[in-house]
DNA sequence: GCATGTCAAGTTGTG
DNA sequence: CACAACTTGACATGC
């Protein structure tokens, strides 16, 4: 069992910058790249010092913030290494992530954010999303990440049609994001049960997270899902991913689907105490969460 | 200095 | 019909 970490450190001192459109349109485009120079060298930096910090706390996965290089697919201010001053210095914290990680078996991945949705009848929104696939996959590349990890998208009053865009979009991609691309159920339109045909049709990864499982059921125990999905990654080689969170409000009662600062022990499933698998920590606390929960089963391993 | 409103992008469900 | 929730700040602005 692999637990891992989300994006950001509650109590390390390690932060990530970033700017908007906005801001950089006041400038003129020297003074854009400086700025945008300076924020993606630090935050090249601190990606260098969070897997070593992952590591030093015997944490085996780190999730990368989607905006590691702030607005770098912007249709306005957009930009690539190369245009940037301390674009060199940048690549070789890159490189020196990857390194580190693969030493270490420090497992990276990507999360786009809502703004991708492959499924979308919205031919814009489709070309974005595939435009923002591309610059994620390019940067999993050069850091040595193995999963990006997407939800399926709306449903637009009919599930069957949107997922069968999603399989047209998904086959026009470029290898270095299809060989990434993950499908992840969702609290809200689609379950484990409605991804496992999309998944084994297109050959990928199903990633499952059970918070959202038990927010949205779909009939499966959470037995059944865990061992479902695990064949999607099982058959390709691969090792299993799943995402761990807690209700804020509690089971009863509240909306449960906001994340609570920390797990609770008795929301992590039976079955995951002996798999082998990557469980992404979806806490508030951060990285004090994580460990909490490892502090919490270290007996058991 | 410090508080507060704002920030590229989509979709759904609620008030 | 407008707006918050998703993940969660950090930045820019204005007092």
């Amino acid at each position: 069992m692999r637990f891992g970490l989300c994006c950001l450190f509650k109590n390390e001192a390690i932060a990530f910058r970033t700017t908007t459109a906005k801001a950089l349109c006041s400038l003129p485009r020297s003074r854009q790249l400086e700025k945008l120079s300076g924020i993606c060298h630090s935050n090249a930096q601190s990606l260098v010092r969070a897997v070593q910090t992952v590591h030093s706390l015997g944490i085996g996965a780190f999730r990368i913030m989607s905006p590691l290089f702030p607005r770098i697919t912007h249709p306005d201010v957009g930009y690539g290494l190369d245009d940037l001053p301390d674009g060199e210095s940048i690549d070789s914290l890159l490189v020196a992530t990857r390194s580190f990680a693969r030493h270490h078996d420090i497992r990276l991945s990507f999360h786009p954010d809502q703004f991708v949705v492959l499924s979308s009848p919205r031919p814009d929104v489709v070309a974005n999303s595939i435009r923002e696939l591309a610059y994620q996959a390019w940067l999993a590349e050069a850091v040595g990440a193995d999963v990006i990890n997407l939800h399926a998208g709306g449903v637009y009053g009919d599930k069957l049609s949107a997922l069968q865009r999603f399989c047209q979009v998904f086959a026009d991609l470029p290898e270095i994001v299809r060989s990434r691309l993950t499908l992840e159920n969702d609290d809200v339109s689609y379950t484990v049960s409605d991804l496992l045909p999309v998944c084994e049709r297109l050959a990928i990864p199903l990633v499952y997270d059970v918070h959202h499982h038990r927010c949205k059921p779909d009939g499966l125990s959470v037995e059944e899902a865990t061992r479902l999905a695990g064949a999607t990654w099982q058959r390709l080689g691969r090792e299993q991913y799943c995402h761990l969170s807690s209700p804020k409000a509690g089971w009863e009662g509240g909306d449960p689907r906001p994340h609570a600062d920390y797990i609770d022990p008795e929301d992590m499933p039976a079955c995951w105490r002996e798999r082998a698998m990557t469980v992404d920590i979806e806490a508030k606390a951060k990285e004090l969460a994580v460990l909490r929960l490892m502090n919490c089963f270290s007996g058991g391993e």
